[in-house]
DNA sequence: TTATTATTTTAGATTTGTCTAAAAATATTT
DNA sequence: AAATATTTTTAGACAAATCTAAAATAATAA
C-alpha cells in the first residue's frame, strides 16, 4: 500500500503528534527521522497528496484520519512482533525492538491476524505500551511518572518512557520489569534520587531513571 | 547487507543456475524477475563489482562463492518463515510463499537461529525442499517425478516442482500431502494420464499433475 | 556465407528518496 | 521597530532501480 519512507513517516509523524499535540514541525520530525529539514517537507507535501496529512507551509502537519489509520496499524504491527520476539524467541526486552522496526513493514492482514491469535490476543508491548487492535483503538494506560510518587506509595510498573538499549539493561540488572511491584521509601531533596524497595529488596535510583519508568497505583486498581 | 532487489537477484539466479547450469542468461533473469533484461545487464554489472557473480559480456552470468553464501541464505530464512508460517499460524501451504518473499529479507542473524530453534530445526520446508543450514549446506533429496514411476510402485510425496498456487489448492482438494503413500496402479500410453492411489483412495490424474509432483521410492528408504 | 532473427548491451529518461546550498518566512533580541 | 537568529522551503544534484529505444553482438536460416 505504502512505501518504507512513507511508513515510517507516518509513525513517526503519530508519536510526535502525541506527545506534543497537533502541527507536527518539520524539524523535529527531521531530528526523529534523522534525516534533514528539506527531506522531510518534500515528503510531508507528497503526504498530504495523499491525503494521509494536512500540512501548511510554515505551519506544521497533522495527521488525517486515514493517515491515522494507517500509523496505529504500524504500531500494531510493531508491537505484536515485539511481543512475539520476546515471548516465543526469549529475545530480551531491549533487542526487540530493532527487528520489529523491520517486522512492522511486513504487509499482509491475515498474517497479522493471524500473530495476534497465535499471541493470545496480547493488549500491551513488552515495554508496557499498549498495543491498537484492528481498528486502531486502544485505552490509554492510566500511568504516571516513578518521580511522581508519594513517600510510602506502592506502584506497579507498567512502562518505560525512553526505552533506551543501556536504559532497558540497566533495568535487567535491577531486576525492574513490567509487573514489579514498586515502593518509594524515600526522596532526597538535594538531589532528587529515590530509595526504592523493588519485590524484596531496597536501593536508590537517580532522579533520570525515575523520570523514565512508567508506574500505575497500586490503590487505583 | 544487501539491497532487496540486490537479494531478488542473487536468490533468481542461485535458482536458475541450479536448474540448466552456469552462465544464466540475461533473458532467463529478466523473465523469473518480470523485468527486463536492460535492466538485469544493469544489475548483474553492479553484483559482478561487489564480486557475488563472475558476468562474461553476452555470455551469461554465475554466482561466485561469496553470491551462493549470500543466496542460501537468504533461501534458508525463506523456507524457515513458510515452516514459521504453516505449522505455528496454520497457515495453508499455499499461502506462505507470498508472505515469506517479504519476511525473507528480514536482517538478523540472531533472529533466524531463534526461529529454526523453535521451528526444531526443520529440514525441509512446507513444500518438500530442503532448508540450507548456516553454512549454506543442505543435501539434494533423492527425488524423481511422479510420471517416472513404474506401475505397482509405492513412493512417498516429497514435494512439488512448480509450487503454483492453483496447483497447491488442487492437491489440497484431493488430499495430496507431504507424506502422502502414493501407488501407482496403471498407465494410460493414450495420454499418459495415471491412476494411482492416494492413501486409501484411488482416482485418476493428468500428466501434467504426474510432472509436478515429486515421489521418493518407498524401497529406497 | 550472407541474410535474417534473436539476444544482449548501451544511451538516455524517469521515479523515489535523499542531500547541499541558497532563499524565504518566522521568531527572538536588542 | 529594526536587527539577528532560527526554522522552513526551494532549487538543483545524486544514487538506486527501473524503463524505452536504438545499437551491437550472437545465433540461425537461406
Ligand atoms: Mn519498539
Ligand atoms: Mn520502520
Ligand atoms: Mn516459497
Ligand atoms: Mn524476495
Amino acid at each position: 500500500m505504502f512505501t518504507l519512507a512513507e511508513e515510517n513517516y507516518l509513525k513517526t509523524i503519530y508519536h510526535l503528534e502525541s506527545l506534543f499535540g497537533e502541527g507536527v514541525s518539520t524539524n523535529a520530525i527531521a531530528e526523529k527521522l534523522e534525516t534533514k529539514p528539506s527531506s522531510v517537507t518534500d515528503m510531508v507535501q507528497k503526504l498530504a497528496d495523499k491525503k494521509l496529512l494536512t500540512y501548511i507551509k510554515y505551519k506544521g502537519t497533522s495527521l488525517t484520519d486515514l493517515g491515522k489509520k494507517e500509523a496505529t496499524n504500524i504500531i500494531r504491527k510493531h508491537r505484536l512482533w515485539e511481543v512475539f520476539l520476546l515471548e516465543k524467541l526469549q529475545f530480551q526486552w531491549h533487542e526487540v525492538h530493532e527487528i520489529a522496526e523491520q517486522l512492522e513493514h511486513i504487509q499482509s492482514e491475515e498474517l497479522v491476524d493471524r500473530l495476534d491469535a497465535f499471541l493470545g490476543y496480547p493488549t500491551t508491548d513488552p515495554h508496557g505500551d499498549p498495543i491498537p487492535d484492528k481498528n486502531g483503538y486502544f485505552k490509554a494506560t492510566d500511568k504516571k511518572l516513578l518521580a511522581s510518587m508519594k513517600v510510602s506509595e506502592q506502584g506497579i510498573c507498567v512502562g518505560v518512557k525512553d526505552s533506551d538499549d543501556e536504559f532497558l539493561k540497566y533495568l535487567d540488572k535491577k531486576n525492574i520489569a513490567i509487573g514489579s511491584m514498586i515502593t518509594l521509601l524515600a526522596k532526597e531533596d538535594f538531589d532528587h534520587s529515590l530509595h526504592i524497595k523493588v519485590d524484596d529488596h531496597s536501593f536508590f535510583i537517580t532522579k533520570a531513571i525515575s523520570e523514565n519508568l512508567f508506574v500505575k497505583s497500586h490503590e487505583s486498581e
